[in-house]
DNA sequence: TGACATTATTGACAATTAGCTACTAATTCG
DNA sequence: CGAATTAGTAGCTAATTGTCAATAATGTCA
């Protein structure tokens, strides 16, 4: 609003925005982000690590900027793109960027033709990131995570058709705690969301499990109380 | 999508970021957003309104921004202001801001001093705004209901001293349905939230409210399963 | 003043939901 | 074939939630 003219006009305008991207797949039990190698004339290549980037052009919406960004570095589009945060680039200095504009980005298992380079890294043999990396990291896991129960999170993590025991393992990652294997499937089954097809899938040994596709069918929303028991 | 290269670095870098502000209060059982009044030369004063906002500085964190937008209309600081999101200004040629991040603020009721000329706009009697504006209420407006049982929102719409019915006003507002009564004190106490101070209140006619103070202590998380019901 | 309307607060019961144990089913392995 | 392993379910119990109803403390007004 009331900016004073020119001096401050000099300081504000001009910004420099990147637009990240965490990608985020399942890899057996554990949640793998998807990282570039950073060419680093002053380093051994391979050895420093980002999350697919873009720099956000001025007729651009951020949402479009995720998804080039997420382009980048994937063949596939991600099965579901959301903005997790904007913030300040910490260590902004180094490569002019002022403003990070953070997504996360879901990809099923196996699912991705990755471009050059790239690697899918667990989250606990995370590499060292800079800064800017790894509080994108965090925030984009949290932001999913917070979602978990509003968005179908745990269905963009899997392939098309999956087993009720892939579908709970992937919760169990997402929510960082076991579940009940009945009252897990008592509460799908009651929402409505699943439907059987008619194929099984032996893995190993053990009685085959049927696959499963998410198809969500009209439900009714139980008018629920308040949950205070969420609150921070 | 023209990628070339000096010509597209110059339409990239130096994008201008507003950062605006919706600042909610509670006005009886409606939601009220604070609008500040738009100098435009080639209008009436008064005529047209906008929220909050300032341009983010190169130097300086989203939120610090999103503090000194409200610092432009109210006197107090918000008792809780957060994030809901960046995205491309609608109508960006008019003031040359390219993105807009979005903020929510909470001010209790009738706490605000205010600036001059502002006004708090309940949402349905909500004056004709520009489409950046208006985009902005709105995502402020669902990120904050998103949050609603995440963050204690409610409790930071009301004074230090409530009582039980305002506070459960407040959360049908949010809501935007009736809860039960006896269902919702319940639910509070087991949370153990707020606790009885020794004062009561009388509204009118009927047996006067105890007031209560927002006052969250250490309890015990239950366990629950995955609430597949609130997917969308 | 006293009946009545109004708002607050709590109790008690029913219906629903979630946690748990234990069972059956269908495979592989040796 | 029998043990081990994974999938899927039934049924009991405990906890949570929805509902109705009772009691409490005021103001209103004839």
């Amino acid at each position: 609003m009331s900016e004073r003219s020119s001096s401050a006009r000099a300081s504000t305008r001009g910004i420099t925005v990147a637009v990240d991207v965490a990608l985020f797949t399942s890899r057996g039990s554990e949640l793998a982000v998807l990282l570039l190698p950073v060419n680093d004339p002053r380093r051994r290549p391979r050895e420093r690590w980002a999350l697919p980037s873009v720099i956000l052009r001025r007729d651009e919406s951020p949402d479009a900027a995720a998804t080039r960004a997420a382009g980048t570095a994937l063949e596939v589009d991600p099965t579901l793109i959301e903005q997790a945060g904007a913030r300040a680039a910490a260590n902004a200095g180094a490569d002019s960027v002022d403003l990070a504009i953070t997504y996360f980005g879901l990809v099923p298992v196996a699912d991705g033709a990755m471009h050059q380079g790239a690697m899918w890294a667990t989250l606990v043999e995370l590499p060292q990131l800079e800064a800017r990396q790894r509080d994108g990291v965090n925030g984009a896991l949290a932001a999913m995570r917070a979602r978990v129960d509003d968005s179908p999170i745990a269905f963009r993590l899997l392939p098309p058709a999956f087993t009720l025991s892939e579908l709970q393992t992937v919760y169990e990652m997402l929510l960082g705690r076991r579940l009940h294997k009945a009252s897990f499937r008592r509460s799908l089954h009651a929402a409505s969301l699943v439907e059987a097809t008619d194929e099984w899938r032996s893995e190993g040994r053990g009685r085959p499990a049927q696959l499963f596709r998410y198809a969500p069918r009209r439900r009714k929303r139980p008018r629920r109380g308040v949950r205070f028991d969420l609150l921070v």
